[in-house]
DNA sequence: TTGTATGCGTTATCAC
DNA sequence: GTGATAACGCATACAA
């Protein structure tokens, strides 16, 4: 056992608990109160450890006091696609969330792939209090095994009896087709994501019924993976139907639909119309698109609200607990009457 | 101690090395070595132990190995901001390297603030086995203080002694100032990036270095950091230079810069040329955008390999590594001769 | 080749 | 209030 097999400098050795009490001439059990639970000690011998642990620069070791505890301090957090641009803002809010819960986060990439995701959690299980599982790609029986031995709190995930929180798109594209239609588009296309994201059928139902509402004409493409490279290929297929307006099922999807009609020298907003989803992308980039309010940062934060409070209370937390966030249209510059 | 404090079914203890033994009918030790060091066991003993832990779905405790062995098989590494577009990539090719090497991987945000860098590494330094550091800004001697406590791999941050691997974006933007003159601009602004990165001051100063050569009149403008609205604002002022083009420090500046230009009727890149850093949008949205390959992910990789490296072979490891990932310009739609 | 005994650093259950 | 002491689960000298 050498703990010091890379190429740090040996230095003298981190100080222990042991070394704590001895210092301030105490047992190692009342060296532990000092910390884990003061009010049962003299406030004068409570100084005294945390003065001795002051100075020899004492910090716990967070591996004994998982053993012991059985609590990690660690989080983590699963989602698809690190890349996709959705997800950065969601994990940034749920590690600063984290953050000042005392957490540290844990990050693990599903790459789409529900085998590799449920390996990830069977690894990571173990070594974290909890999951934020965003946008999982398990099915939900997987979800409620792994839920039975850690707390997991949903993100975009409709799971009844397991603490959820969803981001309720249906309304902003709800308020996308209305918009369209009352600029005079008359045939809509809804170009669909990941066929296993609850998202993209969330979108696509409220898509359907409120073009049927409106008596507009509804298509639905299918895209099945966000990327840049989907959308732009998607424009044919789009020119072909005859719409002349299109939701897509994200901001990404959406670029590669306006890089495709340039292709095809579609002017947008003049010719053709196009709405994005989750306003991520859209806010950073030109041409300012038309989108979907998202809300990802406040979902993550949420999550991890509700972790800490089912790791605090323990199995009387509410476990049915389903939060939604409401979304809106962001009218931009990528969407005008129909031409 | 209740390890069960939390909304879980407690079910079947979770099995420990004690349990495989037991089933298997050997001793924990004997267990034990069947995982970690299989050769020096009879192969019958090994498949009989194997067989038992598979039975019991045995998986070994984080914890407990942790704390025996010094060893936690975590890496854990630090970005200065999540949103920007640069370290997703990075992160996400951090992350599926540690994993084939069987590390899980800590995420923290500095969010541009040494302090909270400083913090952030103290807290997570006793639970992981190294850290990759990116985009430090850190100072010097801090960086050296936590690199002599636990092994530290910088990326974009060049500090001799320690291993690093830079992105050495000074040929691409080379390149690019080589580009805009070819193209006939003679007068070309440099709108700079955060003041501690390391990218931004190679950016800085291989422009002025390049448009000095080229015999081109280079102007500095500050954005101080990265965002859209920050490029944006820098517009007014970019106009006023006189300058007929800009290579602002990343693309997320650059798409800034686009929107503010179109505010100001300023056609791209007919009136205007814009180039961009990093290739990170660029390549997911759309109008294409003219800019510097970065190689964020190779990067990535690279440090994780360089740590692992480290983590194996210890001090012999050398420790002054200096990785180099050369760039280079990518032409796109927004770069035109003068007007 | 395998078993015995001990330590890793902390918390928690008893006593006092 | 405080102090011994036994877990927690695993790895590893040392014996055999």
């Amino acid at each position: 056992m050498s703990p010091r097999a890379d190429g740090t400098t040996p230095g003298p050795a981190t100080p222990t608990l042991a070394s704590v009490a001895q210092a301030a001439g105490v047992s190692r059990a009342t060296a532990s109160r000092a910390f884990g639970n003061p009010r049962v000690l003299r406030p004068e011998t409570v100084a005294r450890v945390h003065a001795a642990a002051r100075d020899l620069g004492y910090v716990p070791n967070p591996a004994a006091k998982a053993l012991s505890t059985g609590r990690h301090g660690l989080l983590a957090v699963i989602v698809p696609d690190i890349a996709n641009p959705f997800f950065p803002p969601l994990i940034g809010s749920v590690e600063g969330r984290a953050d000042t819960a005392g957490l540290a986060v844990l990050l693990g990439n599903s790459a789409e792939d529900p085998a590799r995701e449920h390996l990830l959690m069977n690894k990571l299980g173990l070594q974290v209090d909890g999951f934020v599982l965003a946008a999982s790609r398990l099915s939900d029986e997987q979800i409620r095994t792994h839920a039975a031995r850690r707390p997991v709190i949903l993100v975009n995930r409709d799971l009844p009896g397991l603490p959820r929180v969803l981001i309720d798109t249906a309304a902003g594209v709800t308020e996308a087709v209305e918009h369209l239609a009352a600029l005079g588009h008359s045939h809509l296309a809804y170009l669909s994501g990941p066929a296993r994201s609850w998202a993209n059928s969330q979108r696509r139902k409220a898509f359907r019924r409120t073009a049927e509402r409106l008596g507009v004409e509804p298509s639905l493409l299918p895209a099945r993976i966000s990327s840049y490279a989907a959308g732009q290929q998607a424009v044919p297929g789009l020119l072909a139907s005859g719409v002349t307006a299109v939701v897509a099922f994200d901001d990404l999807l959406a670029h590669g639909v306006l890089a495709g009609l340039a292709e095809h020298q579609v002017a947008v907003p003049d010719e053709f119309s196009v709405v994005g989803c989750d306003d991520v992308m859209a806010s950073q980039t030109y041409p300012p698109l038309t989108t979907v309010s998202a809300r990802a940062s406040e979902a993550g934060a949420t999550a991890v609200d509700l972790l800490t409070q089912r790791l605090e209370q323990g199995a009387r937390a509410a476990s049915d607990v389903r939060v939604l966030l409401d979304t809106s249209l962001v009218v931009r510059a990528t969407t005008a009457p129909r031409p």
